[in-house]
DNA sequence: GCGCGTCTGTGCGGTGACGTACCCAGGTGC
DNA sequence: GCACCTGGGTACGTCACCGCACAGACGCGC
């Protein structure tokens, strides 16, 4: 697990890096799995390593709807930070891998020891207001196909694959849309050569392609992160 | 400007208030007022006493939509507190009237100083995020009128007022649709005997009543709220 | 008291997504 | 080789909202 790293994880001199590396626990998500479901008490926080994690939110009767994303760029449970233990959305593993698990006290010590760690993690969280924002507006203005696009390569900068495994189902739950909706604009996606898929097996073929096709939201979310990270 | 306060700083042990109150300068906010705008670089702190203000975002072509509204509860540039000065929706006011202004650096200053006040506006910040979580949930899923009900109340909670100032064209830009879709909505709240409103001038009849109209999301973010300052 | 700008109401065709239902194909397991 | 489940495609009527356009109505200022 060494050369490939969790970024906040990385970016620590060295010497904060190896405190809190040594109350981590590397760990392995499964795809599907559920870390966490809303007012939980949130007692562990994640640093996903080549895993990401979808936050997700559930209204009344209505399809589940992912407000953000986390891999290797950012942690989840960020909002310990404020100081704050309860969990605001389900944490939805959507790509299997490595991370590393810190318990909620640890990682408090480790945030009181380590004012580098402190900026990380403060940054990181604006990023994540910034990109909740933006998908506010983007849920009340975009179609599903640039959504779906905005999606895609979202997952796929975080997968750092051509390929991963999502159905059509699943996608729905993301979008907040009927699945019906997603075959709709998959199919399109599809048929200008843009991506390729085969029960649950999704493959990027023209990420350039993509970008065109996706909404603007991508773009910004991107900017929002570079301008605190870069 | 004494017994009507801004909660945030009415909760701050005696010697914190008054050394934060003695850096904050009184100002009056007009109605339409822009503070700042999206992208600008965050240098003053408004606790809003009387006054609130809306965060609005603009993507594309499309009309406005509001993310975010401030009132005594709360302030605008708790940002600042993640060490980050950029403004990341514009802020516009919605009701006139008093806030205490501080300058970003001084507002530093305090935080620094003050664990009380670090520990409010961390929270605030936590309840910023809840509460634009179920703003992305509801611009998905919730129908217009259920919507307005819900913009109504908050607005009400935060003017302490039957009546306050809106036209439906201003409206359309706080909910992101267009004004035809306030005039129906609006239309049939009043039918109902709601609200009356005339010319701008908009009077809550029947506040339980709008309560029933509006959607879960006015529940849920009172309940986030008071889940972290009752 | 006249004019004009602001605020509100209505009408109409178009469309993106919805709910529901059914079908087919690929793959797995007995 | 058959049953069964999962993933994906298609169809059809409905609905909320859109874009655009136009009309009344109130109220302020000259």
């Amino acid at each position: 697990m060494s050369p490939a790293q969790n970024h906040l994880i990385e970016q620590l001199p060295p010497a904060d890096r190896q405190r809190l590396l040594a109350v981590c626990q590397p760990v392995d998500l499964r795809l599907g799995q559920v870390l966490c479901e809303r007012g939980d008490v949130l007692n562990q926080v994640y640093f996903p390593v080549d895993s990401f994690i979808s936050l997700v939110m559930q209204v009344d009767e209505h399809p589940s709807l992912e407000v953000g994303m986390v891999g290797r760029e950012g942690l989840m449970g960020a909002t310990l930070m404020l100081g704050v233990d309860t969990v605001l959305q389900r944490g939805l593993v959507q790509g299997p891998g490595a991370a590393w698990r810190v318990e909620g006290a640890a990682f408090r010590r480790e945030l009181a020891l380590s004012v580098t760690l402190q900026r990380s993690v403060k940054r990181f969280l604006f990023v994540r207001m910034a990109q909740m924002a933006s998908a506010a507006a983007c849920l009340r203005f975009h179609l599903i196909g640039p959504r779906l696009a905005r999606w895609l390569l979202m997952s796929q900068d975080r997968a750092q694959a051509q390929q991963f495994h999502v159905t059509h189902e699943f996608l729905a739950g993301m979008l907040g849309v009927r699945r019906v909706g997603i075959t709709a604009a998959a199919g399109m996606l599809q048929r200008r050569g843009l991506i390729t898929y085969h029960r649950g097996q999704l493959t990027v073929l023209d990420r350039a392609g993509l970008e065109q096709a996706a909404c603007s939201c991508y773009a910004s979310d991107l900017a929002a992160y570079q301008a605190q990270f870069d």
